[in-house]
RNA sequence: GCGAGCAUAGCUUAGUAGGCAGAGCGUCAGAUUGUGGCUCUGAAGGUCACGGGUUCGAUCCCCGUUGCUCGCCCCA
């Protein structure tokens, strides 16, 4: 092999690209039933509009970006600014005080490699723009839990914080930079940067000289304005009501510079380093910055790569793969022929079957038969284009049924009925 | 951007205190006339990741490169 795929991306092959739509469509399902609807944007936009949105000092626009055409465009790292982009663009919000829209799409990300991250990768998501009440709080959350459970996906953790506006931020962001300066000296390298940039972020620091000081420092939530609090206890015994079991993660800080209030993260200590599945959250002043009114939304992510990776190790059943019904072996250049048609004719009935393409031997092509689990084998040679007669072979037991070949479809029709075969 | 480990057939891998490269699975074919699974037989398939060095000789030792994996940062 000469030319091998990028780094960070990877081939899916038959067996798991089947896995992967199966499970691509159940979830279309389960957001078709909490009522949201399916958007699509283009695979790549102006980078400005990740600038932005996700923020310019942000890692993902900092360092993460596939641009190209002297930065004019950039592959889209992540779906929220698209969709608002769209919503806005599109003036969805002519439609309905509140759109609730999902996703299924790959992101780039120019990172490093390793499990469970890729730099081509996809998500899946939901948006519901134009409401602030905890009730959709509550609902997006749930929706979240509810396709963890219906993939069977135990042990996840479901963190919840509020992370308030920029104005209580504001007066909070004060407070946090004069305690952490205090340990200027002890902090991490990166933390020390982001000492200055954004103090915010050393909470959600996992270097263990930063857990420590993290511990005893002002908590954002003292800080938060009343409406904020009740807010933020409605969403919680929102979901308490619906036996939706979180924790609260005081220092759940998110990486995207849009993120307002209700910051949510549901994680899994079966997936390595990266142990989030979903992340959301509520980004109440996003589409103003982006030229539109005040919209309240909110929304989640989901990596899709990791949400598969855990319906394996929990063991998820997938559906098996239509098998053919019936599998003509064929001797002879005449047979073929016939064959060919006869499958054509049979396929554009609805019947799955094969043939052998190679001019194999009989043999081979019943080991062919075999191999792909057809149900039915049907040798055609002269002998039977002469009588107008084959045997239809169950190759679960190795009975065989003689009928004329005109009635072949009417054979397979009834076998279709007597249940599942192959 | 930083750190660690790994690299032998399509897959999983064995291997030599440096001396012509092995297995299992898979693939393909055959085991007397036109019938699969089990079994048996056989075949194809490797520049032992790439480049340099040491050596009479390197898949093995040394250096470099690339790739993969895992971790840090950050995120899904």
């Amino acid at each position: 092999m000469i030319i091998q795929k990028p780094k960070g991306t990877y081939d899916l092959l038959p067996e798991k690209a089947f896995s992967r739509v199966y499970a691509e469509s159940k979830i279309r399902e389960i957001f078709d039933l909490f009522n949201y609807r399916e958007i699509r944007t283009p695979t790549f936009e102006y980078t400005l509009l990740f600038k932005r949105s996700i923020g310019e000092n942000t890692d993902i626009v900092s360092k993460e970006m596939f641009t190209f055409n002297n930065s004019q465009y950039s592959l889209k790292p992540e779906m929220t600014a698209p969709v608002i982009r769209a919503y806005l663009e599109n003036g969805l919000y002519n439609q309905s005080p509140l759109i609730k829209l999902y996703y299924i799409s790959n992101m780039y990300r120019y990172e490093r490699p390793q499990a469970g991250r890729f730099r081509e990768f996809s998500q899946f998501g939901a948006e519901a723009i134009g409401s602030s009440e905890p009730f959709i709080d509550a609902e997006m959350i749930v929706l979240a839990a509810f396709i963890l459970s219906e993939f069977q996906i135990r042990n996840y953790k479901i963190k919840l914080n509020n992370i308030g506006t920029p104005d209580e931020r504001k007066k909070y962001l004060e407070k946090l930079f004069n305690y952490l300066n205090k340990f200027k000296n002890d902090l991490s390298g990166d933390s020390k940067k982001r000492l200055q940039k954004n103090p915010l972020r050393i909470l959600d620091s996992k270097m263990t000289e930063d857990r420590k000081i993290i511990e005893n420092a002002p908590r954002l939530y003292d800080y938060l304005e009343q409406s904020t609090i009740k807010n933020f206890e409605q969403v919680q015994s929102l979901l308490s009501g619906l036996g939706i079991s979180y924790e609260i993660d005081y220092f759940l800080v998110r990486g995207l510079d849009y993120y307002t209030s209700t910051t949510f993260e549901i994680v899994s200590d079966e997936l390595g380093a990266q142990d989030a599945i979903f992340g959301g959250g509520r980004y109440d002043l996003l589409t103003k910055q982006l030229g539109g009114k005040p919209t309240p939304a909110i929304g989640f992510a989901c990596g899709f790569e990791r949400f598969f990776s855990l319906m394996e190790k929990y063991e998820y059943c997938i559906p098996e793969e239509n098998k053919c019904i019936l599998y003509i072996v064929t001797s002879g250049n005449k047979a073929s022929v016939f064959a060919l048609n006869l499958i054509y004719e049979l396929r554009k009935s609805g019947f799955k079957c094969e043939m052998d393409y190679l001019n194999r031997s009989i043999k081979s092509q019943m080991k062919e038969a075999n191999k792909i689990n057809a149900a039915y084998t049907a040798v055609i040679g002269n002998n039977e284009l002469d009588s107008g007669k084959i045997l239809m072979k169950k190759m679960s037991d190795g009975n065989q049924t003689e009928i004329n070949i005109n009635n072949i479809n009417n054979f397979l029709i009834n076998e279709n009925k007597t249940g599942k075969t192959g």
